[in-house]
DNA sequence: GTAAATAATGGACATTATCCAATACCTTGC
DNA sequence: GCAAGGTATTGGATAATGTCCATTATTTAC
């Protein structure tokens, strides 16, 4: 095994890069104050709607009493719905509103241009094989 | 490029995991509480010693007075020392303690056993290639 | 020497994270 | 059907981390 402290390092600096770089850009589409979190739950929900969020938070690391919250948040926000789940009335399902969509599409594009800045140095294999890397963790 | 998003978004779920386990393991070592932020900060140190508050901040893309107060909070934890530069006497110099050195020797220890289990699926050449590519952004 | 730039600090606040107890509901075994 | 135990969500409380800005003490450039 090469230096695993460093691939924990890069990992973390290349996060930080991308996360300042975000902070920066967004403010141009996020007008309703969505914020970095939020955004990354909409990007997460699209991938898995509908779902509970039990689900959406395991898929993101996160505590469920935190999207619980930030859940409530959003739907105040008009950019999700979250409604009981027919099938397991413990649960609630969580799903984008069209102004969700359309936050989504604009923040993604951001994100390609913040992320296709930092990954400039790659070349589209290598960009690929590094996602392949990062799959396999 | 493909799909940029996905980079982000592995990226995160790959730190949150490396997070999470070292949240669960740090415990055992970290028994004068300096916490993930501080480890981190205490590595990226021993890499930069003896080095100023300003550069460490810009070296791990955070703001000056959040290390500020971290350092201070540390310095009071015996591990790390501050005084003033006899070059620049605005400036603060870092440097680790006997007693940093040791945590930082056990805290990579757990690190480098996370960060080897995470990355359990790689192949040698892959974790090195990885770690290239990560590198380059 | 004066003016601009720089390093650190402290205040104030926002965001994100962690843990735990309570509630409502589901499911299983009987 | 009913009790026992498990699951999903929520709310409370608090900690950790991040952001922004003004101030002070220097240094550097002119």
């Amino acid at each position: 095994m090469p230096d695993s402290p460093s691939l924990a390092h890069e990992l973390d600096r290349v996060m930080r890069k991308i996360d300042a770089q975000m902070h920066k850009s967004m403010p141009a589409v996020d007008t309703g104050r969505i914020g970095p979190m939020g955004s990354l739950l909409l990007m997460q929900l699209d991938a898995m709607q509908p779902c509970n969020i039990q689900a959406l938070a395991t898929a993101m690391g996160r505590d469920n009493s935190q999207l619980t919250r930030l859940t409530r948040d959003l739907e105040a926000k008009g950019v999700l719905k979250r409604e009981p789940s027919p099938e397991d009335r413990r649960a609630t399902l969580l799903s984008l509103t069209e102004e969700g969509r359309t936050f989504l599409h604009e923040a993604k594009a951001v994100l390609n241009l913040v992320v296709e800045d930092v990954a400039k140095d790659l070349s589209t294999k290598e960009a690929a094989t590094l996602i392949e890397l990062l799959k396999k963790l």
